[in-house]
Parts: C-alpha cells; sequence; structure tokens
DNA sequence: CGAGAACTTGATTCAACTCAACACTGGTGG
DNA sequence: CCACCAGTGTTGAGTTGAATCAAGTTCTCG
C-alpha cells in the first residue's frame, strides 16, 4: 500500500519541481517555510486511494511524481473523474479548508507525495500572506478549469471532448517537460477517460480509433503521440492555451 | 444599465446577509475591516453583464440581493450555464487573483452589489488572516459545487439533472430565507436551465412536463413550488445536503 | 500457461436532439 | 386602441449520436 519513506526526503530547497518555469519563484524565507511546514514524504503504489470522499484527513499532499485521478462515485456505481493529477498539483484542499472531501483520489501509477499536515494549514494564512495567496490562486485555477471540463461535457460532442481531453493533458505534459517529441506518458485505462467525459467506454474506444485514423492523435500503451497538434488543438477548442505560471505549494 | 448608488450604502455593521445563519459570524475586527475594504454598491438591472470572460476587472462584488448566472461561451455560439448565482455570493475570484475571467456573469433579475477594489486583495492576506481563509473557503466550496455539477451532467440521465438542479436550488434559496412554503422564486428561463444541464431547451421542457406531471416539483412564471419534496430529494441524488455554514467576504 | 483486466469491433436500442408549428406574454408604434 | 413583433414556453414527429449488448482479441502477470 503506502509507506512513510524517511530516508530520502526532498529538501524543498532542492525540489525538483521548483525550478519548473510553469510554476512562480519562491522567495527564500518561502522555501524555508514550506521546508518548515512539510512534515514528509509518501510513497504509493498505482491503485492506492490517497482520499476516500467523505472522509476526514490529517494530510495534505503536493504530487511529486506519478499520476492520479480525482473522482466521484454515485449511488448506482457510476463514476465520475473530475480531473486527472499530475505532478505540482495540490490535492486535499478541501480537506484543509472544509471538514471533509467530497472527491476521492487514487493513484494510477506510483506516485511520490510531499506530505503536510492539515491542521498546520491556518497557520500558513497567519504567517504566509503570499503563500496564503498561493494557496487561493491555486484553488482558482482549479475552479476555472473545473468549468471548462463542464463546459466540454456539457455542451460538445464525442469526437471533441476526447481531442479536448488530449489536448490538455498534452499541454499540461509539456509544461512538466514530461514530453518527448510529440509524444507523453498516459498512464490511465480507456474507462478513466469515459469517466471524465460523460461517455460510455465503448463509445470512448471508437471515437479513439476515429481520431487515430483521422491521423490527429494516437493512444496506445500508456503513450499519447500526438501526431497532428493543430489540429487537435483546433477540434479541442481551446483558443491559445494561455500557459500561466501557477503557483506551488 | 448599471449605476452607482452612492446614497443608500449599507453600513457592512448592518449588512443584512451577515445575520443569516448560513453565514460564518464575523469578529468584530473583520466586519471594521470589510467596512474600509468596501468601496461601494452597485446597482444591476437585469440583464447586465457584471463580467465579461476574458476581460479584466478592476472589481470584485459580494451579491446583495438579486440573481444571475455564470457561464462561458464557445465558438459555435452555444452557452454552458456554470452555475446560478445567489446572494452572498463572492463572484470575480478568478479576475481577483488570475489575472482575467475566464467566464461571464450576467444579472438575471434586477441585482444590489458590494463592490470591493481588485488591487486591495492583497491587503487582505496581509493583514486578515481569517478574512483570506474565508476566500480560500469560498473558492474551495465552489470547486465542490462545481465538481457535483459536472457529475451530474456527466453521469446522470434528463429527469435526475433536472431534479436535481431544482433541489439544490430550492436548497440554497432555503437557508437564505427566500422561501415560501413549498415555494421559491426561480427567475431564470428554461433555456438558462438547459444550458446549465447540457439538455436542449425542448428536452428541458419536456422533461420539467413530466416533473410536474409526476407531482414533484412545478416551475412556472419564475416561481418553483415543491411539491413532493421527499421525491425530489431521493431524484436529485443528494444524501442529507449537509447545510454547512459558508463564509461570506 | 491460464486467468483476469484492458481493449476492439459489430449489431441493436434508446435517450436526447432537431425541426416545425403554435400559444402566450408584454412592449412599441402607427 | 389595436396590430405587430420579439421573447418565451409548449407540444408532436422524425432523426441521430451515443448507450447497451454481445463477442472477440490482446495484454499482463503470477
Amino acid at each position: 500500500m503506502t509507506y512513510q519513506d524517511n530516508v530520502s526526503v526532498i529538501d524543498c530547497d532542492k525540489c525538483p519541481l521548483r525550478g519548473q518555469d510553469c510554476f512562480t519563484s519562491f522567495k527564500p524565507d518561502e522555501v524555508s517555510f514550506m521546508q518548515r511546514f512539510k512534515t514528509g514524504e509518501m510513497v504509493a503504489d498505482a491503485g492506492t486511494e490517497l482520499f476516500i470522499e467523505g472522509a476526514r484527513s490529517a494530510q495534505l499532499f503536493t504530487v511529486l511524481s506519478g499520476m492520479g485521478i480525482r473522482y466521484k462515485t454515485l449511488e448506482d456505481g457510476s463514476r465520475q473523474v473530475i480531473s486527472f493529477v499530475m505532478p505540482g498539483d495540490f490535492i486535499g484542499l478541501q480537506a484543509g479548508v472544509m471538514d471533509e472531501m467530497c472527491h476521492s483520489v487514487e493513484a494510477s501509477t506510483p506516485m511520490r507525495l510531499c506530505v503536510f499536515n492539515r491542521n498546520r494549514v491556518f497557520e500558513l494564512f497567519q504567517n504566509q500572506p503570499d503563500r496564503a495567496f498561493a494557496l487561493t490562486h491555486i484553488a482558482a485555477v482549479e475552479e476555472h478549469f473545473l468549468g471548462e471540463a463542464l463546459t466540454t461535457v456539457g455542451q460538445r460532442g464525442a469526437v471533441d471532448k476526447i481531442a479536448w481531453s488530449l489536448h490538455r493533458f498534452f499541454c499540461r505534459a509539456r509544461v512538466l517537460d514530461l514530453t518527448k517529441d510529440d509524444t507523453c506518458p498516459l498512464p490511465f485505462r480507456q474507462q478513466d477517460l469515459a469517466d471524465a467525459l460523460g461517455l460510455s467506454l465503448v463509445h470512448t474506444n471508437k471515437t479513439l480509433a476515429k481520431l487515430r485514423a483521422r491521423g490527429v492523435a494516437s493512444w496506445s500503451h500508456g503513450v499519447l503521440w500526438v501526431m497532428d497538434e493543430p489540429e487537435l488543438t483546433k477540434l479541442s477548442g481551446i483558443d491559445p492555451e494561455r500557459v500561466q505560471p501557477r503557483p506551488l505549494i
């Protein structure tokens, strides 16, 4: 399952994410504050449930590496994937400010997570206005993204939905430097994508085949290959995908 | 259109919303801070665009009275209603922390808004940790709601979608004390509801008729009448609708 | 090598969409 | 004052995109 890995904890100082230019830069005292705020690291195997809907959690995480999914489950067993979780994402904010999580988070690959203590979140508001602002910024960005997802799921057809999803993922991967040429890892199941877009597994599969046949994008064996990026961008309906640096917690 | 109404500005001290028990209480110094933070009031006619997608805005608002919709527009002209805006809602957070809004906001009824200055948001983080936390809390609640909306739009059938939407609205209205017996104002068009749920106008109309015929709920002439609340709740798929007090800005 | 999970593909069904007409309302101007 | 119009709501008929059902095929891993 999961285990604490106290030996090889990374210093915030040397955090491999912080340097990337898709994240806003830290002031020196912010780094040292985060170092004190951080209570450890955790490694999770693929399949681990990091959070469970409705549960209170004492811990909050920042993803150092690996990927996962946030999702909600309905009474009838159907599932809505809310978003894909990637390195740099902060998870558990809802548990941090409200009393409980309103969705579950599951690791799709092995993940390494930076661990924070829930009951120290308020310290951050008291002592580190910049960090508190960053937290709010992250929440606003997440809200923005959910609005886009809602729009896609509510208004577009299957081809556009899939295209949007693949395009968005590829762009996120690129700023994280996870792409190689026109490819990037996409370690989810077709079922996950289907549940994210409100499509059936079968239709998702057929639509992916269509995009592959059209020479737009191809996803197999956990690797996404963007064959015709302009076309994918056009189908996705996203303007220039403003890549604005976002804060890291 | 809109105009400043400098004469009858309400003191935060006497804010009619603050007293309601659906909002968390303020400490005295928080009230005085908000009073200084508040730069005025605005009255908007029905139909006014409070925010326009993509624009920067110098102002942020808290809704004092009236209702509206948040929405995104797509290239092809279709529209996704992100949420319904009700008294107590804080709008413009995205403009406040990111540089621009990623959805528009339109008044559906005449609205009275409390106006704040965007460039003073950071003061709040520097001087008022409680208020800053409240802002983050609001963002997290909004994120929670959007996740629920996404789940509904993605996974449920038309009857459930409509039921969820009506139930949610009625619950929100009730905690704001806008209900009278089993009714509450619902000042939107069927098209707005359709665009919120990703349904066509025609199908929305037919589904509303179905709920009316079944004796569950009836919406006409801007008034929602909940005829069978247990049934509506059941259809909506919401557990107990935990009514947790939320902060007001 | 066998078993389960994931992915494919074709055939059929159904929920929701589009089209099209009509009813009701309130506002405007001749 | 009434004719007209634009916005909104209602209803029926026919179409379609996506769901479901049903059978494979390929992968993965113990």
